[in-house]
DNA sequence: GCCCAGCTATACGGAGGCGTATAACCGGTC
DNA sequence: GACCGGTTATACGCCTCCGTATAGCTGGGC
């Protein structure tokens, strides 16, 4: 049998990269089939038609969010209790997952199926806040609050392009979760 | 002189309408033509091309979007430095505003021309958001932020799929408002 | 060293989009 | 009621993209 010489993973791969870099918009099959090299000839062969693709990106996609959470989890061997993990979460995610992340997003704005996807991811991020923050908040309206502004934190910092006179947003955002992180001043110690 | 029968203005309402519901790559020519009930013919006596309407198209939302704070604290009256101000702040703009704000969001990742018109809005809001925050925070590095948590619930919370079970986002929000507007517990009362 | 499945290139028809050209239209103005 | 300029419809060339068809290549198995 001949090899798989551009297999369906590199696809998936460049229509990934596609997707971080341009939006849905930019998935386009001729215009991958260029970045990887090659005609569209094959794409066809393993996929029915660019939606067939689009799918089995976010099945890719949703694999490796949750995937990297859980690693992240048992390959530290932190307990997601963990105050450090919290500020972790902030800027939570790969690096080069965070792109694909945010594309999703605008994405799923205007496809109910992408939003379905989205929100499982979300739900699963939002649990290990709510973990993490019931170590030391104890009202579950507070630790929900806060693992919102949390998570709107780590989403929305990429989305804003305010600055920040005289400090970096790294550092602001390191000083956000430590307010987060901070027992509640009329049950504190 | 012939009447403006579909003039300027109505192109860029198309637009924006375009841009809110389908992000910039729906802001066509022909398909706003067909949804003003027109073929594109006079489109061009107004715009050099498509890019000149997406630049007049942001132009009419930074306008909008200043136009619109400064109205909501000449207008009503209140002081920018109130906290009611800064939970209104939270559900920021008009609701028909929203939708465009986030498209721009999405699109200003890969358009620098548009990231810098939304430096200048998103700043503006930040101040505002600065001034509510000193009235009872008097630590600048914990303004800065607050400030932050507050304009990327704003925002986030749009980008956000998370479900809060046995509460509503905007219970969760509220509470998040609250959170924040609450004086830091080593200077509390 | 031949075979053949799997990958590849090329070519095609159709759809939709951009920007231009041009002719028809229509409503004030005189 | 004829004129005139702005507005409109239509048609065109060009491009990009989709999905299909088809023929060519290639390399592992035998």
């Amino acid at each position: 049998m001949g090899a798989l010489r551009t297999p369906r993973e590199k696809w998936v791969e460049a229509g990934l990269r596609a997707l971080a870099e341009g939006g849905v918009e930019a998935v386009r099959v001729e215009a991958l089939a260029k970045a990887l090299g090659v005609t569209k000839g094959g794409f066809y062969g393993y996929f029915a038609d660019r939606g067939a693709l689009l799918t089995e990106m976010l099945d890719a996609w949703e694999r490796e969010s949750i995937d990297d959470v859980l690693e992240r989890i048992e390959q530290e061997g932190t307990d997601p209790r963990d105050l450090d993990e919290l500020a972790r979460q902030f800027t939570f995610s790969l690096d080069h997952l965070i792109p694909i992340d945010l594309a999703v997003r605008d994405w799923a704005r205007r496809d109910q199926a992408v939003a379905e996807r989205l929100r499982r991811v979300d739900n699963r991020r939002m649990q290990l806040l709510r973990d993490a923050i019931s170590t030391f908040c104890s009202d579950p309206d507070e630790v929900e609050a806060r693992s919102l502004l949390a998570i709107c934190a780590a989403i929305g910092s990429h989305f804003l392009a305010a600055d920040h006179p005289g400090r970096t947003r790294a550092e602001v955002i390191a000083h956000a979760g430590v307010i987060l992180s901070r027992p509640p001043g009329d049950a504190g110690r």
